[in-house]
DNA sequence: TTGACAGCATACTCAGTAGTATGTTTGCCT
DNA sequence: AGGCAAACATACTACTGAGTATGCTGTCAA
């Protein structure tokens, strides 16, 4: 049991981060404060200071999670021995609804997908931004291998590839920018919309 | 000569929002000071609130213009005698450019879009982001319609229309998140990439 | 029993930032 | 010429928010 790695998280700190989560979606990330996220708990700046050393690294934290979470759920779903639409349907069938399960999470690492600069001061915060860019390429390249795979067998319709790649990973993850859980949707909404999205997405390719 | 609207805007106001636009960009709206803009002007903050009366405004302004861009283009090139496709197809090829043309603009709307809710004070910067919100609905709704008409008529499959309608709109804006305009790169890339996004938001309606 | 440490709360400091108040220059009209 | 705004620059104020230093309390091992 030498290496526990990330499961080894308090349940205090993990706590900690879904109320991070959660304010920075609801306000932004910069906009706002740990106080905010103390209140949000019911608790001080104390109890955030004590396990995290400074904003940054709870906003890094909170993003690995982001990335964590689907890095978890979809590569056990891929078959080498399928076809890449089917890969590529199960990825996105499995993406949607752990996305959709974890919002707040994908909120907040969405706001850093437009591209502003993290200033991350110190060295810990850009290991870990470091970090959470290697996890969002390797995630992209089982999308782009699937990709790839399926143009050159003549599933996929050639064309370039980085282009498609961008706008399928954009797609999968659009709900993210819209959807809000209601209490009066139907069961099987979830579903329902990742199996439209999905349709949708292979027939772009083809 | 009584109605000037929005057109009435001295060249000094409009290098102001051109400066803005790239600071919010590159730093964020909220992270981004307005010492930084007036940096960036080779000014200093007078300047700005000479002719803004806060910063929220200043966004708001920002966000306007980005929506103003793609509202003067693309109405014009939807054909009333034209098929669906067409008019999708003409809609689409005529955003992309402008989008990527005017790309610090949409950089910065596109943050807003996450879902953070604006802080704002005053009743102006209400009634601003009201205004925005509201040319955005307009704009969603051309091609809310053209989805609907080819829905009817058979041009596209039936689907839920709301569903399809969000993820077209991302991912026509895709470039916005990924795309940095390059030295080295073909005359023809951005027509290119229109092109086959273009095909690709097509080919995800049949 | 005690003491020592984890897990927080309280009460500060201090840098940065939005906004203001007031000067200073430049063009323009008469 | 001269005055008068517009278009800025300069020099403040007031406040927010990240980070720190220190105090308090329960728990657990020896």
């Amino acid at each position: 049991m030498a290496n526990t790695r990330k499961t080894e998280m308090s349940a205090s700190k993990a706590e900690i981060l879904d109320a991070a989560a959660e304010v920075f979606m609801r306000l932004g990330a910069d906009t706002a404060s740990i106080d905010d996220v103390a209140r949000q708990l019911g608790s001080t700046k104390g109890r955030i200071y004590h396990h995290f050393p400074s904003k940054g690294v709870l906003l890094a934290q909170v993003c690995l999670r982001a990335a964590d979470f689907v890095l978890q759920k979809v590569p056990p779903v891929i078959a080498l021995d399928a076809t890449p639409e089917d890969n590529l349907r199960q990825m996105i069938l499995t993406h949607i609804p752990e996305v959709l399960r974890t919002l707040p999470y994908h909120k907040v690492i969405i706001q850093s997908y437009v591209g502003v600069q993290q200033k991350s001061t110190t060295a810990l915060e850009r290991e870990l931004f470091a970090r959470i860019q290697q996890e969002r390429k390797t995630y992209e390249n089982l999308f782009r291998d699937v990709l790839q795979t399926g143009m050159q067998g003549g599933s996929f319709r050639a064309q370039n590839i980085s282009i498609a790649l961008q706008s399928l990973l954009l797609l999968i993850n659009a709900p993210v920018f819209w959807y809000r859980p209601r209490a009066d949707e139907p069961e099987t909404f979830v579903a329902d919309l990742s199996a439209q999205l999905t349709d949708m997405a292979l027939a772009s390719l083809r």
